[in-house]
DNA sequence: ATTGAATATGCCTTGACACGTATATGCTCT
DNA sequence: AGAGCATATACGTGTCAAGGCATATTCAAT
């Protein structure tokens, strides 16, 4: 299984992650959510446990499940340098367009309020 | 072929990708630099293509291949809500320690400095 | 101890995909 | 036109992982 892509590439997976993110479940919780068979569930719980995505407690016969962030964060890491790359070309887009403005002389403002906001979503957070 | 996340699964994919990151570059180039087969890159280069991770232009036999940035855009906006999750773990882990320094009264300065740097990290970009 | 619920695991089949090797296409230069 | 380089595609093969189904395990309650 190797590498945490792969791991995320299976869309049931990425699914499960997606649930535990607001609070953690049960497997027979996420088998209702995901309406997807209980094996299916449980063979890809296991995946994603014993590559550090989800730890589990046990509470009687369920077992809980919660999401680990730390292999995420790798994915996070590996994508820096594209997040670079695309904010300098966000850059000369702008630029570009700035310049057929200076030609045309048309609603400049907008145009500089949506960067103001592309810049803060390039920060990450922000709901 | 699918998702976003099917394609970056593939490591010489991966590596290809991280190697446009500084400039365009030719099939030759890339199979040189990862020492992979030819029609290996090419395949790579045909999937890639097709999923909008790169763009290609003719220099008379050769073909250069540069860096499309929204498909990895897909990955990171993905990515977001789990960002929200692990800065929230890192504030309970944060606040954890504090308590335990209430306790043991050992050096908490050095941490408070470390959870500013955390900080300005999560908001991306730098360095 | 037995039954039943919740979860895990094993086996089998199927399909996708990566690779190697060979070959095709296209361009340049002489 | 022909030779040679750069890149793309076709085909056959092996591997591996996901799904379905059956079954095993574990715990609770009676």
């Amino acid at each position: 299984m190797e590498s945490v892509f792969e791991i995320i590439a299976e869309p049931n997976r990425r699914a499960i992650l997606s649930l535990l993110v607001s609070s953690q479940q049960s497997v027979g919780e996420i088998e209702r959510q995901l309406r997807m068979p209980q094996p299916t569930v449980s063979k890809h719980l296991r995946v994603l446990r014993d590559a550090g995505f989800v730890e589990s407690t046990v509470d009687a016969q369920r077992r809980l499940y919660r999401l680990n962030p730390e292999p995420l964060q790798q994915v996070d890491d590996w994508l820096a340098p594209f997040r670079r790359f695309w904010s300098a070309h966000l850059d000369a887009l702008e630029r570009h367009l700035d310049r057929m403005e200076q030609v045309t002389q048309t609603k400049k403002k907008a145009r500089r309020r949506r960067r103001g906001a592309n810049r803060e979503r390039d920060k990450g957070e922000k709901k």
